[in-house]
DNA sequence: GCCAGTATGGCACTGAGTGATTCCCCTTGG
DNA sequence: CCAAGGGGAATCACTCAGTGCCATACTGGC
């Protein structure tokens, strides 16, 4: 995952961290734009490198393989996703806490987020038919996937590489996944722009519901030993 | 997926097809074995050549990348799954048709299969910490979403690319794809050679039933619609 | 202005993967 | 029994991803 260098520990000296992450940024944006105009295999790395201003060394020195420049476009384009996953209550539903959480974005979102946000699109519809981007994809869902297990963890009061806590989260974030390429090459395909409305975001969590066999996606009654934790709130599709 | 040249076609001319399949398993044995020893990065192409007994410009022609070699055994270790899969009668429970398929598994099974099989274990596990292999792990689950779609497809006589369709299969694809990685780890750290009763195939189709929601692993009623599909029998986790 | 420490550039080098050509072996037909 | 032919494999030369190594430019603290 941590792609370049170990450490730089962000200890002492100066600027790291931050300004590492921009680069790779930077890099990561004009690869994507490279790779929907003409392919992966159609883009060598000296062309990454001229296009974003930097020899080919440094590239190298930022990302460990050609296809991975994409991975930071792609795990923006998920990042809200996971930081509203991250920051869900327990005595919230998902969908009031996706609703909310996309009322606020809306409109701190600034332009340049928002080209991001297109470029990742292409990258995940591209990786459908990439190998090499598939990775980078699949690897941005794994990641989901993690982090997902800590919040179903604690959600459950169970920890995070229990066995059911683990089947939960990987069901969950397959649903995200199917889901994310779904909303993103209807996108693509030109349907239209903004309908990403409230219907959505209860259609998702009932998606993560229904993958979790009702498990996750209710508010958590705090303070209560679930001894039987069974036909509390499942079954409630369509 | 398809790996090697193009197509051959198999219409006319001679023995391809089949024995191309014999060919890219044996190199894929002599790779995993190598990886599993020294490591991927540790691995050079030239070594599997010549452990296989062929030139390394054949291998490439077999493969199109040293990891992808790794492919045909993990895809094998899964191979059965899908088998049984594919082969699920309406009208049976997943945890039965588990349990007789297993059963007649044992009695036919061959000793380079084991061996086979426990490679591809090992390839899985590996697929932990090298990211190059995650990439074959990851498609060959990749196979049984897909396949699984068509499957669940037919049992809701749905089309296979219909979203709650592909919602189910990715959920369920990977809830086996975790009990895979579990069970698989727990072979490995000396956690008894034969334990996989029937009281796994239970598990399995319990994770699968409650990833899907309860709409996929019951026996299937031929001949009458749907109306409701709900509530029928859902929740049975332990 | 000087002194770390770090980010970058340049260059040579390893190794993956490809293309083109030749070679070998096996089949088929006379 | 031998000639023709075709397909797979070997060989060689080549491209390009990615690394190691060293020189250099930049940055922030004194």
């Amino acid at each position: 995952m941590t792609d370049g260098v170990a450490s730089t520990g962000r200890g002492r000296g100066g600027m790291s961290e931050q300004r590492r992450r921009r680069v790779r940024l930077e890099i990561s944006r004009e690869a994507a734009r490279l790779f929907w105009a003409q392919g992966v295999d159609g883009t060598s790395g000296d062309q990454i490198a001229e296009a974003v201003g930097l020899s080919t060394r440094t590239i190298w020195r930022h990302f460990r393989s050609k296809e991975s420049c994409a991975e930071p476009i792609v795990a923006q384009s998920v990042e809200w996703e996971l930081a509203t996953l991250r920051s869900w209550p327990p005595h919230r539903s998902l969908e009031e806490h996706f609703a909310t959480e996309a009322k606020r974005l809306v409109s701190e979102i600034s332009p340049s987020e928002q080209a991001d946000a297109g470029l990742g699109v292409k990258m995940i519809r591209l990786a459908e038919t990439e190998p090499a981007l598939r990775t980078a994809w699949l690897m941005a869902c794994d990641q989901v996937e993690r982090e997902l297990a800590a919040v179903i963890a604690t959600r459950l009061e169970l920890e995070p590489d229990d066995l059911q806590v683990r089947l939960h989260a990987a069901a969950a974030a397959a649903a995200l996944r199917v889901i994310n390429e779904y909303v993103g090459a209807g996108l693509l395909d030109g349907t239209d722009p903004r309908k990403l409305g409230d219907e959505n975001f209860a259609f998702i969590a009932d998606a993560v519901r229904t993958a979790t066999g009702g498990a996750v996606g209710d508010p958590v009654r705090a303070e209560e030993a679930p001894a039987e934790p069974d036909g509390s709130a499942a079954g409630r599709r369509k």
